[in-house]
DNA sequence: TTAAACCATGACATCAATGTCATAGTCAAG
DNA sequence: CTTGACTATGACATTGATGTCATGGTTTAA
C-alpha cells in the first residue's frame, strides 16, 4: 500500500508518516518508482507509534523498544520500564506544578469577585 | 540604574530583559549614549512581570493588563478576570489530560511488574 | 493524450521565552 | 592610554511534531 492509503488508514497524515520514518520508527520497501510501499503490518505499527505518542514519549524513546513491542508482550522488553517510570515521574511533577498554579489562579479569581462584591456593597 | 544592575536584582537575566522591553512590557529611558535607564519602580515592576508569566500568562496577555495593575487593584482592572478564567480552564484540561495519561502510565507499569512476577513463579 | 491526483524531497514556519554569539561602542580603573 | 567590564543590536539556536509550500516526477482515469 501507497502512504496516502496508510494516511488514510489510520488517520495520520502523510507528512507525519514520513516525520516516523526519519525517526526510525517505520522502513517502508520502496518501489521501482521511489514510492513509498507498506505491508499490511505497518497499519497495526502506526497504532502503535500513536499509542506511544499520545502518551507524552517522544520518537526517539520510542524508537528504542518499538521493534522489541511489535514482536513481544511489552512486559518483555527491558527498556519500557523505566521509560514509563521515567515519564510518571515527569507527570507528577508537571502535574504538581499546574496544581500549584491551579490553586493560584483560583485564590486570584475568588478574591476578584469578593472585591467587586465588596465594591457593590458599598455602593448600597 | 543600568540594565546589568537591574538583573542582578531582580535575578531576571539582561537577555529577558530586553526581550520583555520588545514585548511592550518594559519602557526604559535611555541616556545619551544609548544605554538604558531605570526608574527604582522597574524593579517592582519586572518581579510584577515574572509574577503573571510563573502563573502561565503569555508577554502578550500581560502586557493587556501590566498598566493597569501597577497602578490599581487586580480587581479594577477589567481585563484580568477573563484572562483569569480563560488560563483557569486551559490549566484544567491540562491537568485533566496529564492525569489520563498518569493513570495510563501506571496501569501498564503494573501490568508490567505483574507479569514479570508471574514469569518468576513459573519458574519456581 | 492530457489533466487531475498522487508521490518524492527539501525548506521554511510554528510556539515562546531564553541562551548564545558576533560585532562594536562606552566607560572606569589602573 | 589601555584593558577589562558593561552595553547595544541583530541573528541564530533551542524543543518536537506537524503544517505548508515549492518543484518536479508518476500514475491513472477520462
Amino acid at each position: 500500500m501507497k502512504i496516502g492509503e496508510l494516511a488514510e488508514r489510520t488517520g495520520v497524515s502523510v507528512r507525519s508518516l514520513r516525520y516516523y520514518e526519519r525517526q526510525g520508527l517505520l522502513a517502508p520497501l520502496r518501489q521501482d518508482n521511489g514510492y513509498r510501499e507498506y505491508s499490511v503490518l505497518a497499519e497495526e505499527q502506526v497504532r502503535t507509534i500513536r499509542f506511544y505518542l499520545d502518551l507524552g514519549l517522544s520518537t526517539e524513546q520510542i524508537a528504542g523498544f518499538l521493534q522489541c513491542v511489535l514482536r513481544n508482550k511489552e512486559s518483555f522488553c527491558e527498556e519500557v520500564l523505566p521509560i514509563y517510570q521515567h515519564k510518571l515521574k515527569e507527570i507528577d511533577g508537571q502535574i504538581r506544578l499546574l496544581n500549584q498554579i491551579r490553586v493560584n489562579l483560583r485564590d486570584r479569581i475568588s478574591s476578584i469577585l469578593q472585591e467587586r462584591n465588596q465594591g457593590q456593597e458599598e455602593i448600597i
